[in-house]
DNA sequence: GTCCAATGGGGAC
DNA sequence: TCCCCCTTGGACA
């Protein structure tokens, strides 16, 4: 149940050991199968996120995915956790326990010094750890794509999206997707112009543009609701009524918000905590966000009541005594 | 245990 | 506007 920031993590994780390694393919559910056919046997070349859609090339067709609400990558065998390590894009060495098994999980669930171990990582918002004993696991659940190489296994389930896709289609795909500023496809000044133009000139409601991709790729339901009470902003106010600052902020605050989130692998938008703030934030959900799933409940910032109202068919939270 | 909503989004209607 | 995808955590009994 991602929003941008997992599926970065799961195309790092990608990158970290899979690239570069030929992959037997298959479809253990079998619907996808024919898909699965197409990709067997060949190597893997490349890991990309772009918001939340997930493109693994195999030497030529490009395996497209999209997690939907419920969708995840479960990843086992001699696989990377440390998401510092996971960020240096393809190296394999030390791991630690960091950035898995944050929600609550012991921190020596697993450890591992050295080369890395046979383990069990569940991506997604809740990324979780446990130790494999035999390689390769049995597939669990419904698993719609299992990617194999002689070290490690990736098992999809439940996604909305699993698809090959040739070069031109990933290439559409790539342009019916707003800005992303995580995606390596254009430079981060770009991506924010394209932001504050697109969204400028819009009519539509600030709070329902930014949960479009094609405004904006990578936002979901939380980062919507928190990004706009951290700008202050009315979410009823429409794109063309917001200022270029006003905009421009909001891209930035969504660039900082993003990359804690790529380096975490939660959604921690009230930042800056420290110490046993911090620690209690990343163990409790109720404690992570300024207005997401807090109706009823005062306002951190001016104690008004947090209010929740459907915007085109999505929960919105919001402060109406913040956000003006 | 049972039930429900969920960090999406496409397609049928 | 609903349904699918068919999982998972949390609330509740």
């Amino acid at each position: 149940m991602p929003e941008g920031h997992s599926v970065h993590r799961i195309a790092r994780q990608f990158r970290a050991n899979f690239v570069g390694r030929t992959a037997a393919v298959s479809s253990p559910q079998g619907r996808f199968a024919v898909g699965a056919a197409e990709l067997d046997g060949r190597e893997i070349t490349t890991s990309d996120a772009i918001g939340k859609h997930l493109l693994v090339g195999f030497d030529g067709p490009t395996l497209h995915v999209h997690l939907g609400i419920y969708g995840a990558w479960d990843f086992a065998g001699a696989i990377s956790l440390d998401p510092t390590i996971l960020a240096a894009d393809g190296r394999m060495g030390q791991t630690g326990m960091r950035g898995a098994g944050t929600e609550g999980e012991s921190e020596d669930s697993i450890h591992s010094i050295g080369a890395p171990r046979l383990t069990r990582l569940r991506a997604g918002e809740h990324e979780t750890a446990t130790a494999v004993t035999v390689f390769p696991p049995d597939p669990i659940g419904q698993v719609r794509v299992r990617i194999l190489t002689d070290t490690a296994v990736a098992d999809l389930r439940g996604p909305t999206v699993c698809e090959v896709l040739d070069d031109r289609q990933v290439e559409a795909l790539a342009q019916r997707l707003g800005p992303d500023p995580e995606a390596p496809t254009e430079s981060k000044r770009r991506a924010e112009e394209r932001f504050v133009e697109r969204a400028s000139r819009s009519n539509q409601p600030i709070g329902q543009l930014l949960m479009d991709q094609s405004v904006v790729a990578g936002i979901g339901n939380v980062y919507r609701a928190e990004l706009l009470f951290r700008a202050a902003i009315d979410p009823h106010r429409a794109g063309s009524q917001l200022t270029d600052d006003e905009l421009r902020g909001l891209w930035r605050d969504w660039v900082k918000l993003l990359r804690i989130g790529v380096e975490t692998g939660q959604m921690l938008t009230i930042d800056g905590l420290r110490g046993a703030r911090r620690a209690a934030a990343l163990a409790n959900r109720a404690d992570r966000h300024w207005v997401y799933k807090r109706e009823g409940l005062p306002c951190r910032r001016c104690g008004t009541a947090i209010a929740l109202e459907t915007m085109q068919g999505r929960k919105l939270y919001w402060c109406p005594g913040c956000q003006l």
